[in-house]
DNA sequence: TGCAATAGGGAATAATTTATCCCTATGCGA
DNA sequence: TCGCATAGGGATAAATTATTCCCTATTGCA
């Protein structure tokens, strides 16, 4: 396993949050299985671009930060589902508020986006 | 300049988003200069923690997607102030709902990051 | 039998992000 | 003159995160 060598900071709430968010598909986990997609092949068909490997790994980690749970089914083959658990349920208020104000500063988002990434200097 | 492999993700306002906040320290340089900290030294000197090229780097990110502004005195020794356009100032209450969870949660979610850090399992 | 679907781990590598170190430039005060 | 403060860039190394490829196992279906 993967040791650390730079300390975590955890002294504000905003560390704390940035902390179990952080992960480049984990929002987009989250608010999928708040939508009711809960096997990992559903997920991994919505998340296309990630590969499987990643989505297991961040899955993990949500689960262990206890915001998903996960039901194994004893079955073959093998059935898999998770859950938002009260406390992850918590958190779909603060992502909707993300949400929306990407939402509704898109076209400007995605202007500077761009621009900022092929380096074009502000007009 | 270092040049994307992969990318960018830029279908919905959650993903917009995590473009503009994605960086170590950027939501902690909108806040402290949301705060009246603008300028260069007193920022790296408020967020020791973080290399100063760092926050250099991030600094002109969030300018180039318009978060913030920037002001240089034709004085020498040289003297640079940021602050935040209107359009940063909408994200200000965003990162609000954001410190505001992780401040209510400090006491779980420093014991599960700690935890999951260990890699111990949940108990 | 051969292949798809299911769930997921190991190892190695690539991609990306941060850190470290050193350099420029100027005026002020000891 | 030496050293500090100011602001910030270049090159390179290190750390972190994500991807790719391959492997396990079982049942059902053609």
């Amino acid at each position: 396993m993967y040791e650390r060598k730079i300390p975590l900071y955890l002294n504000c709430g905003l560390d704390l949050i940035g902390e179990v968010l952080y992960g480049k598909w984990k929002i987009r986990l989250l608010w999928f299985i708040h939508e009711g997609i809960q096997r990992p092949s559903e997920l991994h068909r919505k998340i296309a671009d990630a590969s499987r490997r990643v989505l297991n790994i961040q899955l993990k980690e949500l689960e262990e930060h206890e915001l998903v749970s996960k039901i194994i089914y004893p079955q073959v083959p093998p059935k898999v589902e998770y859950s938002l658990t009260e406390f992850g349920k918590t958190l779909i208020p603060v992502i909707s508020v993300l949400g929306h104000w990407g939402d509704k500063n898109q076209e400007r988002l995605r202007d500077v986006i761009l621009r900022s990434s092929k380096n074009i200097p502000v007009g």
